[in-house]
DNA sequence: CCCAATAGTGACACCGAGTGCCATCTGACA
DNA sequence: TGTCAGATGGCACTCGGTGTCACTATTGGG
C-alpha cells in the first residue's frame, strides 16, 4: 500500500498548519517564529522547511492555484455567456477552493492574515497576478493583438478586483448581505461601465456626478 | 545655512541607490547583498539600514506616495469630468512622480525589478493598494453606503489595472504605440463596460443584470 | 577661533529566516 | 528479517535586520 509514509506526511503537514494557526491567533505574523511553530508541531526546525519553503507558505501554500481548472473552465464556457459572467464564476470557484484547503475554524484568521499582514498580503497579490494571467490566456485567442490583450487584461483584473472589493465591502458591512449578491452588484458595474453617473440607493445623486 | 549635513545625507542616499542600481543590473535582487551595496556606496553596513529600513526600500522608498496630491486632485476635479477620466489622470500623475524620483537611466531597470522580482513586485502591490484606498476615499462622500463604496472600489481598482495592464501591453508591444493612447483605450473599456461580447455587436442583456 | 552640544557613523553582538551537509532513524518490500 | 530509499533533525553557515556604544564630524554660541 505504501500508504503509512504518505499518511504521516499529511498529518505532519496538517499539524504544522494547525499549530501555526493557533499560535498566530491575535498575534502578528512576524512575532511567531518558525522555532515556535516547529516545536508546537513537535518536529525539528529543519523538518519544517522540508514541508514549507518559507514561513509564509504555511498560510499560502495550500491556496496553490488549480491552473488546470482555470484553463478548462474558460475553454468550456457556454457561448452565450458574456465574459464578465464566465470570469466571475471562475474566480468565485478559485476563491472557494483556496479557502476550502483550510479548516473552517481557521478561515476567518486566514482572511485577516492575507489582508492585514503585509508580508502575506503582498504574497497574495502575486497569486492573484498569476490567476489574472491564466484568465487572460483563456480569454484571448491564439496570437492576440495588443488591443485584444489589453481588453482581456483589464477585464480579468477588474473581475479580480470585484471579488476582492466585494469581499472586503461585505466583511466591513458586517456580512449582512449575501456575498453572492454583492459580487453580482460589482459584476453589474463592470458590464454597465462607469461612463454614466452613479446614484446612491436612496436615489440621491452622488456629489461627483455632473 | 545648516546645509552641509543635509547635503551629505542626500548624497549618501543617492550613492546607495546608484550603487544598488548598478549592482542589480542583470542580476537577481536576492543575489545582491546589503554588504555589497554598502561597500559599493562606501558606507558601513549599519549605516545602510539608517537610510533604508529594508533592502527592498532602496528601490521602492522613493516611490513613496504623495497622499496629499491624490486627495487634493480628487477634490479639485471639474464637475463635468466623469470618474474614469479623473482617476486616470490622478494615476498617470502618480506613476509619473514615482518614476521621476529615479535617474532616467535607471527607470527601465526599476520597471523590471518592480514587475519581475517577486519581493519587489509584491511590495509594489501594497503601494497600489494604498493608492486605491486613497482614491476611494476621494471618490465617495462622507459616510458612504456599502453600495457606493463597492462601486468606488471597483472603479479605482479597475483604473489601476488599466494603467498596469496598459504599461505591460505597451512594453510587450515594443513601445510602438503612444502610451497615452493605450491608456485611453483601456479607459474607454471601463467607460463602455464589458457587457457585450467582443464578437457580438448587439446589446444582448446579460441574465445576471438585475 | 575654540568649545560644547548634537547628529551621524560604523564596529560588535545578537536574532530570526533559510540552506547545505550528514549521521540517524523508519517505513517499504523482498 | 534484512536491505534500502526516504524522512528526520542536529550543526554550522549566510544573509537581512536591530540594539548598543564608542567615535567622529557638523553646528552654533561665546
Amino acid at each position: 500500500m505504501a500508504g503509512l509514509r504518505e499518511a504521516k506526511k499529511a498529518s505532519t503537514s496538517q499539524a504544522i498548519v494547525d499549530s501555526a494557526m493557533e499560535l498566530v491567533r491575535g498575534r502578528r505574523f512576524a512575532d511567531v517564529s518558525v522555532d515556535e511553530i516547529a516545536s508546537a508541531a513537535r518536529i525539528g526546525r529543519r523538518t519544517f522547511f522540508r514541508y514549507f519553503p518559507t514561513k509564509e507558505d504555511v498560510f499560502l501554500d495550500r491556496r496553490r492555484i488549480d491552473r488546470e481548472f482555470i484553463t478548462t473552465a474558460l475553454q468550456a464556457r457556454a457561448p452565450a455567456e458574456d465574459d464578465v459572467t464566465v470570469v466571475m464564476h471562475v474566480l468565485e470557484e478559485v476563491q472557494r477552493r483556496a479557502f476550502a484547503a483550510f479548516r473552517p475554524e481557521h478561515q476567518a484568521e486566514l482572511h485577516r492574515l492575507t489582508h492585514f499582514e503585509p508580508q502575506l498580503a503582498a504574497r497574495s497579490w502575486l497569486l492573484m497576478e498569476e490567476v489574472r494571467e491564466l484568465i487572460v490566456s483563456g480569454l484571448v485567442g491564439p496570437d492576440p493583438e495588443p488591443s485584444e490583450l489589453l481588453r482581456a487584461r483589464v477585464l480579468a483584473s477588474a473581475c479580480i478586483m470585484v471579488v476582492d472589493a466585494g469581499i472586503t465591502t461585505w466583511i466591513e458591512g458586517g456580512r449582512r448581505d449575501d456575498l453572492a449578491s454583492v459580487l453580482a452588484e460589482g459584476a453589474a458595474h463592470l458590464r454597465r461601465g462607469f461612463a454614466r453617473e452613479a446614484t446612491t440607493s436612496d436615489g440621491r445623486p452622488s456629489r461627483m456626478i455632473p
